[in-house]
DNA sequence: CATTCACTGGGCAAGCTGTACAGCGAATCA
DNA sequence: TGATTCGCTGTACAGCTTGCCCAGTGAATG
């Protein structure tokens, strides 16, 4: 469960430079491969790393626009509006949580006037009483891990 | 930029089963080898694929406690809270956006003990006017690309 | 008709992976 | 103290993949 110094830094190299195997990162940690590839494995049964998916851009595929929906819930409704929701391609993440609203999603589109549309396919739904958006201008922090790795790691 | 089909299934495929390697996607795609390499490099140079970093679960690694936190900023203020939120390990993420707030940044914490310390940190920051948190509960939907590549792939 | 482009199918050397094994030092425990 | 367990090292091997190259084909372009 914990991690210790010698998987931050194998975390860390894979961060950086996903292509390089199990042999080159062993050699940059200098340790021998066994042990990289133990630690590996370990750390992949462990759940800390999920996998390697390949980190797309919606940007890059037309999407260029993100914002995120604040979204007020029915009382008993949520099994539905989380259905309908996941059926929203658009839609690429959603979280039920406490505070003002009820769930947060975030959202992608083609333009500012795609937005529209698909804020309408999203809050068009018997469920959904109330959403408040916020469209995303910059993007100073781009979704990261390896500061809290380090962190963990017991730098 | 734009991608057709067979870019589309092969995202998938990778997306799916990672550890995959080109020659495998291409026979189970159908095609030739180096269509494949084609196809994966094109998508790589074109941005489309950032990379191949490992996906690391915050819960697996200590954090399990997710919250998202909407600041306000004060005017003029931006480029110094951005460099603050920068430097903490617990922000996974930070963005500008219009709407009430000025940013939303996620952040992870041990425990929501731990978030109290967490968010003490990032708001006490000369920068910020007002904070306000929520806190997730469930995640119905995590993030995901793969229907919105699907859709942006002609299906 | 000539050209360009993407794809095919093949081949090669180099390198990596998966797996196994014996040896070693540190920590644990009776 | 002595025995055991555990993780790491260094090594080895077969099998496979990668990166690279090439010639040929079919479709689209000009």
């Amino acid at each position: 469960m914990a991690i210790d110094h010698l998987d931050g830094r194998l975390l860390q190299l894979l961060a950086e430079e996903p292509r390089i195997g199990v042999l080159e990162a062993s050699r940059r940690l200098g340790v021998a491969r066994g042990t990289a590839q133990a630690r590996l494995d370990r750390l992949q049964s462990n759940g800390v790393i999920r996998g390697f998916g390949p980190d797309v851009d919606p940007a890059a595929l037309g999407y260029p626009v993100t914002a995120f929906a604040t979204l007020e819930i029915k009382q008993g409704q949520g099994a539905d509006v989380r259905a309908h929701l996941a059926s929203v391609p658009e839609v690429l993440e959603l979280h039920t949580t406490t505070g003002h609203g009820d769930m947060l999603c975030r959202l992608v589109a083609r333009s500012n006037a795609d937005l529209q549309r698909v804020i309408d396919r999203v809050v068009g739904f018997d469920g959904i009483m109330r959403a408040s958006t916020a469209i995303v201008m910059e993007n100073p922090v781009p979704l990261r891990i390896i500061p809290l790795v380090t962190q963990a790691a017991g730098d």
